[in-house]
DNA sequence: TGGTGTGAATCGATTCACAGCC
DNA sequence: GGCTGTGAATCGATTCACACCA
């Protein structure tokens, strides 16, 4: 299995290799993606032995053949549906964003407690009662989803959705959540992202140095 | 220097014991913070180590001593200013969730381009043109960006903010930015995050397996 | 010559394991 | 007996360095 650091640069890679394919790009060398990725040559060979990608030393990468490689790793070929939980600022900020985004991941739920919030359509989304949760989850058959609720309700709403057999989480509240450990949890702690940009400005840790 | 990943747990070892301390509990065993940080012992006692902070095997760790020890590593004694550049739904929403949370990072002034958002406030927090931004910056003696414009916006006013003699970035936009090597940079890059969460909800990667 | 693919070396972070203490 | 503090061992990720190739 790829490590998480893999994964989150293969994710880095494509996005960069579409724009350069979208300039016409259509070969790179592993110091050339390395430079846009802010990343270093020896990585990203070293990310694309692991998913068994291979270049020419005379050309470098194909950009097509590569984007198609690492959709493969990283798509589900029949695209996986996702839910989002907490429909405040930040969430709809979230779904305008992935709106037609990755065509592979589709945000086709949305829910929320508040009850002036039912039935509304957000970028063509749909938002439904939380009390609903369980069986509109089963029903799209939605194995991921998005948690951006308050963090006094963000363990209560973690609880239903491993009720309803949810296999991932990106939790945007500040709190570990308590799951079941067949559950993959990823948290985007934006107060601690905060703190830890504000000590390293204050303490001069540059993006180089390495003391 | 503390490493990114100690500075990011300390922020979460305080934040969970400040809600010990409203709990009355006045004493915490490395076993115990560590249950509830999604952590190991010997992480804890060796994160508590590096900030030189001790405990007793009788009673473990005080816990107003530790948020105290902490405060002290993490904050700044004169607090940090910290501006916000992009008032979009999720720019709002960061302002409200910040408000008041920690008393020695404020955010003290929004940028935005749209005219029509200049002047306003936002929970006490008064939106500036961007072409003023340079010289609020340095009138309100701040360091520290949120970054939440769109990702062809990004480099620009990263730029500008380097410009400006900014020296750490909490960066939104899924852009590798471009800065000079003494500032800072954090990413949060969401798209990333939602395909590795996706990617390991589909390959069954939990939370503890190691494979 | 200047790149790729990769075993080996290195580096950093985590975990083990145990001495010392209450 | 059960905890802390910490040197040593381990583990995982990154980087080096070089054989091989066009």
């Amino acid at each position: 299995m790829l490590s998480d650091k893999t994964v989150g640069r293969l994710s880095l890679y494509r996005r960069l290799l579409a724009k350069l394919q979208s300039q016409k790009i259509h070969h790179v060398f592993s110091h050339e993606l390395a430079a846009i990725a802010r990343s270093t040559p020896a990585q990203v060979r070293r990310d694309l032995m692991l998913i068994a990608f291979t270049g020419s030393p005379a050309k470098g990468y194909n950009v097509e053949n590569l984007i198609d490689h690492i959709d493969g790793v990283l798509d589900a070929p029949e695209g996986q549906n996702i839910a989002i939980v907490g429909i405040g600022n930040l969430g709809r900020a979230i779904i305008a964003y992935f709106s037609g985004r990755r065509p592979k991941l589709t945000i086709t739920a949305a829910f929320d407690k508040d009850p002036e919030k039912i039935g509304n359509l957000i970028h063509g989304c749909r938002t439904y009662s939380i009390d609903q949760m369980i069986s509109v989850i089963h029903e799209k058959n939605i194995h991921i989803v998005i948690l951006a609720v308050p963090a006094d309700e963000a363990q209560f709403v973690a609880a239903k959705l491993v009720e309803a057999g949810i296999k991932g989480i990106l939790n945007f509240a500040p709190v570990p959540l308590r799951v079941t450990p067949d559950v993959f949890v990823e948290d985007i702690d934006v107060t601690t992202l905060l703190e830890k940009t504000a000590y390293f400005a204050r303490n001069g840790k540059t993006s180089f140095s390495k003391e």
